[in-house]
RNA sequence: GCUGGUGUGGCUCAAUGGCAGAGCAGCUGAUUUGUAAUCAGCAGGUUGUAGGUUCGAAUCCUAUCACCAGCUCCA
């Protein structure tokens, strides 16, 4: 794709610039655009994002509804028609801030002076709308084929809520038409599988007005979330974790020791329980570093793994609380991991392997990132060094590659982050493991190695799901309801065709609940394609076990599969070997 | 917490200052049904909450709560 670079030059960008580029160009189209419509507005940043592009603008008091966004989109349309030329050029700083004052772009002015001095300031232009901009853009507004405005939104200026709000008119842009087509399609169909919409027709969770982010689950969603547990106690035992229960509520001392307080106590609830601070726990490690030293330990114990179903209640903001994905109650498939130095890679690769494990079982792709060092850490270069490279160690051996956040680590240890992503490419961060020399010494934890000599251990913190009830939305929205067997709340429902089979599809019914299957019966006085079609579609039963005259006669059941609308005949134990296999090996 | 928006029966929505309504779900009855909606009837709401304006408020105003979009935050 041809582009036009700050100093005029005309060259071709690499092909994973183009979109950003493209991106970048549509943001000052609608810039222009606005101007058009609102000639006093002022301009702030303007960037092309993962999705689109955005343009944060001073409109003063006016605000804007969507026949104004839309009246914007019609004059990027006009200005694109009209293959305006867009010209890039330089001006020495004064000059600069002498053009944007000018042109009242009192943003422009205060970007100008958080640039260093000697920086060369540069501008594009098309028509008369004159943006400064470092570039590259593409070189004529015809160039730019496929975008929309998606909305609007408040931002503050240079990000920060002391700052005064601007408005932020979103869009997106894509390379061609059919390419926009199906990202608006999948936003769509992101809509459609809304975890909060399909919660409530599922009956998985609600929230309700009394309890603001503190979500209830149905028993529908019980049942799943207590599936998932199974499913994490099970492959947790194999690896030869114990599990440990640690109080809601701790005495602030404790929290004063592990640092929280200082740290996160506006996120804490807290009461008074005999004249003394408690508070809620928002996280599961300091109850597990006491349980570690309730008693002395051996070198032969470790590495321990202590695994914790946590339940922890932080106090977000309300403007953050969103469905399942940002409450104030969850639960953290939590564990430590209490080891030596020598034992870090060898840990991290086991426990990259079980969250490797969990994530291709849903179906997730994912990445990891690793975050090193931070400025302000604390712990010896030795610890810092081994426990680096106990991770790059176990990230190499596994051929697993990753991205590397440096100095983004926590200050008691580097981690690695992993994000995975859903069928839609969206991505999501959920497992953590992350290294912690700082508790093990604010505890002052211990064990005897072989000399006889106290000796401090490292400590790992790790979830794979991270918090189960934003695990629960993001497979919601991953299978569109539509769980695998072995997680569906309900496995199988029996539909009666008339009653004059009532009493064999009884029997089926109770075969099915003895073989522990979660099923129900459904024996209301309906057409069969009335109970198919909310069985399918509302309730997303992976199985319906039809029965009528034929099926009493011949002994079977006929099953119909919500994801092949298939109907096959079989016997009832071909049936019960069929779904207790499939939700035995969890497929 | 910030900006903007929304709040009407279990759910989805209508009524814009003048009699609160529909569809679905529910209940009752008829129908006994064969693979994505059988028919009829009944019942269900002090319009989130608290004030105010008005002869009259779901509708306008104020406060508050919750939710939605985003921002900020997520140690």
């Amino acid at each position: 794709m041809k582009v036009i670079y700050n100093d005029g030059s005309v060259g071709v960008c690499e092909e994973s610039e183009e979109l950003s580029v493209l991106r970048h160009s549509a943001a000052h189209i609608m810039a222009e655009a606005i101007k058009n419509i609102y000639p006093d507005a002022k301009f702030a940043y303007g960037p092309a994002t993962e999705k689109g592009f955005y343009y944060d603008v001073d409109l003063g008091e006016r605000k804007l509804g969507d026949e104004d966004l839309l009246a914007i989109e019609k004059e990027m349309r006009a200005i694109v028609k009209a293959n305006k030329p867009i010209k890039a050029f330089i001006l020495p700083r004064e000059e600069a801030i002498k053009l944007m004052e000018e042109r009242g772009e009192i943003y422009k002015v205060e970007h100008i002076a958080d640039l260093d001095e000697d920086a060369p300031i540069s501008f594009y232009q098309q028509g008369d709308y004159i943006d400064m901009c470092r570039g590259p853009h593409i070189t004529y507004t015809k160039a730019l084929k496929a975008f929309k405005i998606t909305g609007q939104s408040g931002a503050y200026w240079k990000n920060d809520s002391n700052n005064k709000m601007l408005t932020r008119i979103n869009g997106t842009a894509f390379k061609t038409q059919e390419e926009l087509d199906n990202y608006l399609t999948m936003l769509e169909e992101a809509a459609k599988r809304d975890h909060r919409r399909i919660g409530k027709e599922m009956g998985l969770f609600m929230l309700q007005d009394e309890a603001p982010g503190f979500p209830f689950f149905l028993p529908k969603g019980m049942a799943l979330k207590n599936a998932l547990i199974d499913y994490w106690r099970e492959i947790h035992t194999r690896e030869n974790y114990v599990e440990v229960a640690t109080p809601q509520i701790m005495n602030r001392k404790l929290w004063e020791t592990s640092g929280h307080w200082d740290h996160y106590k506006d996120n804490m609830y807290s009461t008074l329980i005999d004249e003394e601070t408690f508070c809620v726990k928002p996280m599961n490690c300091p109850g597990g570093v006491l349980v570690y030293r309730s008693k002395p330990h051996s070198y032969r114990e470790l590495p321990m793994r202590v695994g914790e179903l946590g339940i922890v209640h932080r106090h977000e903001l309300r403007g953050a609380l969103h469905g399942l994905f940002r409450v104030r109650c969850f639960t953290q498939d939590d564990a430590h991991i209490f080891m030596r130095r020598e034992q870090i890679e060898d840990e991290i690769t086991k426990v990259v392997h079980l969250i490797n494990e969990v994530y291709t079982k849903f179906g997730f792709k994912y990445f990891v990132e690793l975050s090193t060092r931070p400025e302000n850490s604390m712990g010896s270069d030795e610890d810092w060094e081994a426990a680096t490279n106990g991770l790059i160690g176990a990230l190499n051996k596994l051929g697993m590659p990753y991205v590397l956040n440096e100095g983004d680590g926590a200050f008691y240890g580097p981690k690695i982050d992993f994000h995975l992503e859903d069928c839609l490419g969206r991505t999501w961060q959920c497992g953590t493991i992350q290294l912690d020399f700082q508790m093990p010494l604010n505890f002052e934890l211990e064990y005897t190695d072989e000399k006889g000599e106290k000796q401090r251990p490292i400590m790992i913190h790790r979830v794979c799901f991270g918090s189960i009830e934003r695990f629960i939305g993001i497979i919601t929205e991953h299978f569109a309801g539509k769980f695998p067997v072995w997680l569906a709340p309900t496995q199988a429902r029996v539909l009666l065709v008339s009653e004059k089979s009532s009493e064999y599809a009884d029997k089926v019914y109770e075969a099915l609940r003895a073989a522990k299957v979660r099923c129900e019966l459904d024996n209301r006085n309906e057409k069969i394609g009335y109970m198919i079609r909310e069985a399918q579609t509302v309730d997303r039963i992976p199985y319906m076990v039809i029965i009528g005259q034929k099926e009493m006669e011949d002994g079977t059941v006929s099953i119909r599969s919500r994801d092949t609308a298939q109907t096959e005949t079989m016997t009832l134990d071909e049936f019960l070997a069929k779904i207790t296999t499939e939700i035995k090996d969890r497929v």
